[in-house]
DNA sequence: CCTAGAAAGTTGAAATTCGAACCATCGGTG
DNA sequence: CACCGATGGTTCGAATTTCAACTTTCTAGG
């Protein structure tokens, strides 16, 4: 008999004002972010990768670290270097101790990318979010938002 | 001579660690909404749409303004609004007063789908998000995001 | 009235993403 | 050593998204 019709808890109007607002603020940042990388002809998603390579022991990672640093499935990640390996930013070595494993190594060129794109992206950062508020709402925000990344981390399982 | 080198303002440690504290919930917390609606069928996308309809007079509203309610391209809603009329969620109707305008309509089916959902979408969105969080920390949140969102929508142009 | 834009939507092809299937190698165990 | 389930990555096909035409209807100016 149990059909699971326990009465919602709905959002009360604060609730749904500030989770439709965090939603909002999701995707015009996303698009706004793409837009300021697009004339270095970048996504977010490359810069990403460039960002996590760039502060690597030796310019690169495993795939599979990439892979879950980024937070992406190891397809779309193979799918994404092999693009940024056709744009001559990254280049695919093998790996000695694991005959299975590949490292993903950012190459001169990428790493000159990345040197040359950073400030903008930075100053684009800056403009559109991180100027917006206050040192302590920034504190704040990070504070609360912490915690959810942790909870969300171990609620999920291979994307 | 100006090749605009003046020395950027790099982000703090701890603008930083709020900056990508922040994409990394963004990801994580779209990937788990995504996945408690899969069950049903839906994506964010269908949800949003759903919830835009059932929210509005006579349940429709014209592809225009649900595009930019939504914040997606015309071409994209249009293929969206495809598939769920398709699935019978929606349904197109002509528009009176401007013949080059149509409507998307909730149908009975894609409302009997909404009042089904909501409430497990609602649980999600507590599980979390908002039950995360103190009053205060989500009522903060909101008063540093709510600005943001206006200025992130004053730029943009027609995406 | 007529015409040149602008606006509303659609369409089709190309690019991206997802998910499942697949191949090769590893590591541990009997 | 030989087997077997896990790991690391790639690949293929289907679904989604993007981008650039294209069609139809409006609207405003002359």
């Amino acid at each position: 008999m149990e059909t699971d019709n326990a009465t919602p808890r709905w959002l009360t109007e604060d609730e749904q004002c500030a989770w439709r607002t965090y939603l909002a603020v999701n995707r015009l940042l996303t698009y706004q972010m793409e837009k300021d990388l697009q004339p270095f002809g970048l996504t977010m998603n490359d810069y990403e990768i460039l960002v996590n390579l760039s502060e690597s022991e030796d310019l690169r990672m495993r795939m599979s670290d990439l892979a879950t640093a980024t937070l992406q499935s190891k397809s779309r990640l193979s799918h994404q270097i092999t693009r940024m390996e056709n744009a001559g930013l990254v280049r695919r070595e093998n790996c000695e101790s694991d005959r299975r494993g590949l490292f993903a190594v950012l190459t001169d060129e990428g790493h000159a990318t990345m040197k040359k794109v950073a400030p903008h992206h930075v100053a684009s950062v800056r403009k559109h979010y991180i100027d917006l508020m206050t040192p302590e709402s920034l504190a704040s925000l990070r504070a609360t938002l912490k915690p959810i990344a942790e909870h969300l981390r171990t609620q999920r399982g291979k994307p």
